[in-house]
DNA sequence: TTATTTTTGTACCATTCGGTACATTTAGAA
DNA sequence: TTCTAAATGTACCGAATGGTACAAAAATAA
């Protein structure tokens, strides 16, 4: 079973003096920053400044570095989920995957760059150096795979998509041909490439 | 055009104490570490390990750890090249192709872990630091792309790729989804997955 | 008011980072 | 043998890293 990382219902009785800020929001920014800069690239001052907060609260509230990281991940995961659950319910499993393609490339017109995946930006990173953290990373693959894959089967139940391959097949490639797409625009990619890999992902759900 | 790292036949007249490692050697010795451990997780002080040459030597003959990074990207593609064509010249292109793929899941099953193309690696890791190293990724990522569509072009004239379509696109989307391949491996994609994106490599070349 | 709790600010810590300075060896050229 | 260029060894540098210690201030419950 899957974590959350705030429960709404937990919320304690304050004794003292009460938190000035929120501590979701701060989270939520050191989330974006991780995902904007990689872990090892972010400072303890790097957050503490998108954060909005000193370093005896943070301490005091988050523990540690890899401890906020931590559950960087699990909140993307739940923003994610929430954002995919969203657009299915507007626009259908299969525009939902393409959909998320498109954004990643909005993301790269607009700004010059792309944040890519927090999972696959800090798997990479993390791969050989830190265990405890690669190893949740690899949970929380998986549960993407699973979210997708889960998109893909109700596509063609839907006859969105008529591939009469296993979901699970169709998910794996949709997934990592997007993964590539996005390491390989970070390696420097042409642009005609781009639009060839796009390509190769409409056909994948078709 | 590219440029080489060492030319045999520029070597200098020595006057003093001549060299008492070999440069090539050391600088190969560097590579390695760098495409195991990236550039930001590799000290100077595992450098100089790697190489087994003191500081003093280092910064004689390497200038900085940037500068031996950069010739270490063009090492790189220098011996993959040379790796390549030699395999080409005993199994054909699209062997050549799909002995890559077989490399890459070897090593993980050998050492549990799998090293990756320094220039996806490094080229993620650099993306929004390095700019000068970001570009001569960029550089070194299209000569590859260029690399493996001759491959692909020769596979379908001697017809053993009977896919039709351009070869910039096939081999733009082999190489796409052998780069994520790679990143869904360091992030923790399962084995059943593993073995569906393998499946899809051999479909590209078919 | 008093007790409690959490805030903030400042100072500090050891470690590591890439890089430099410089004196001392060493080995070939002359 | 002497000169010279390049090797080596050691010591050091400022900056940045993640993390700690602790006192003072502030806000609430009792």
């Amino acid at each position: 079973m899957y974590y959350l990382v705030y429960n709404v219902f937990m919320k304690t009785e304050t004794r003292g003096r009460p938190k000035t800020f929120d501590e979701l929001e701060a989270l939520t920014a050191a989330m974006h920053y991780f995902w904007n800069h990689g872990y090892d690239n972010t400072s303890l001052d790097n957050l503490l400044e998108a954060m909005q907060i000193k370093k005896s609260s943070f301490y005091a509230t988050f523990k540690s570095k890899e401890a906020i990281f931590s559950k960087s991940l699990v909140l993307y995961r739940e923003s994610m989920l929430a954002q995919l659950n969203k657009l299915n319910k507007e626009i259908g499993p299969k525009q939902t995957l393409l959909t998320l393609t498109d954004m990643i490339i909005n993301e790269l017109q607009e700004s010059g760059k792309v944040k890519g995946c927090l999972l696959v930006n800090s798997g990479q990173e993390c791969y050989k150096k830190y265990s405890q953290l690669s190893e949740q990373i690899a949970l929380e693959f998986g549960f993407f795979q699973d979210i997708f894959t889960t998109f893909v089967r109700e596509g063609q139940r839907k006859k969105e998509i008529l591939n009469p391959k296993d979901a699970k097949k169709i998910s794996g490639r949709y997934m990592n041909t997007l993964n590539g797409l996005i390491v390989s625009i970070q390696a420097g990619i042409t642009d005609e490439q781009i639009d060839n890999i796009i390509e190769s992902l409409n056909e994948i759900l078709e």
